[in-house]
DNA sequence: AACACGTGCAACACTTTATTTGCAGGTCAA
DNA sequence: TTGACCTGCAAATAAAGTGTTGCACGTGTT
């Protein structure tokens, strides 16, 4: 079930436009579209986009201050990911740990 | 640094068929594409294009046995992608506890 | 009211991705 | 050698993603 939830959390994060505001926003805090748009090579609308990504994706949270909206990391949705990525690795381990004990008990 | 380089792992993890393909990896041990293509709804080219990506993006190895290719989970790219979206975090902490400093210090 | 600024949306072009079908080539077994 | 199976590649198509420009609409400010 996570298997499809997560997905598109991690096809936000394929992006290096997208990496790029997420650091900003990690490191610089929350922050407009339009505040952002100078430190990326793409236009103001293009970033706005990326953002609603990463808004649908859970990755960053719009909040509106006057007449500006204003995003910021959400923790938790990285916490998520990171899990997932954690069980897929021990699942691995699990698998391999099985292949070990096969081998040191043939019968 | 890390952004560009982990942006093609987590667009490989973005997509549900090549999780799916982890997931299948990860508890089934090694695999070959005609061998994994009955538990998706594609084809079995399909299947082939996407061990392809994951492996470009290093989450997959391919070894030949045989007039086989297996496909394998590679552990270290799960980690360090673990590592990058921790680190991710971990500036969000760092900036809620500048924030929260400087509330308590105003000058 | 008038102006400036930030957002939201639509149209358009371009590139990439996903997926299929078909076929050629290699490898193993009878 | 013949047949079965697996891999690898090409062409075609449909869909999605990325980016741009232009413009309308709120929301503050003077």
């Amino acid at each position: 079930m996570t298997t499809t939830s997560t997905a598109p959390v991690f096809a936000a994060l394929g992006d290096p436009h997208r990496q790029q505001l997420l650091t900003l926003l990690a490191r610089g805090g929350a922050a407009s579209a339009s505040s952002l748009a100078p430190s990326l090579p793409v236009s103001r609308q293009a970033v706005d986009r990326h953002l609603r990504i990463l808004s649908s994706a859970g990755l960053v949270e719009p909040r509106r201050s006057g007449r500006e909206v204003l995003y910021s990391v959400r923790r938790a949705e990285l916490d998520r990911s990171a899990a997932w990525l954690r069980d897929l690795a021990d699942g691995w381990d699990r698998r391999l740990s099985a292949i070990k004990a096969a081998a040191e008990a043939p019968e």
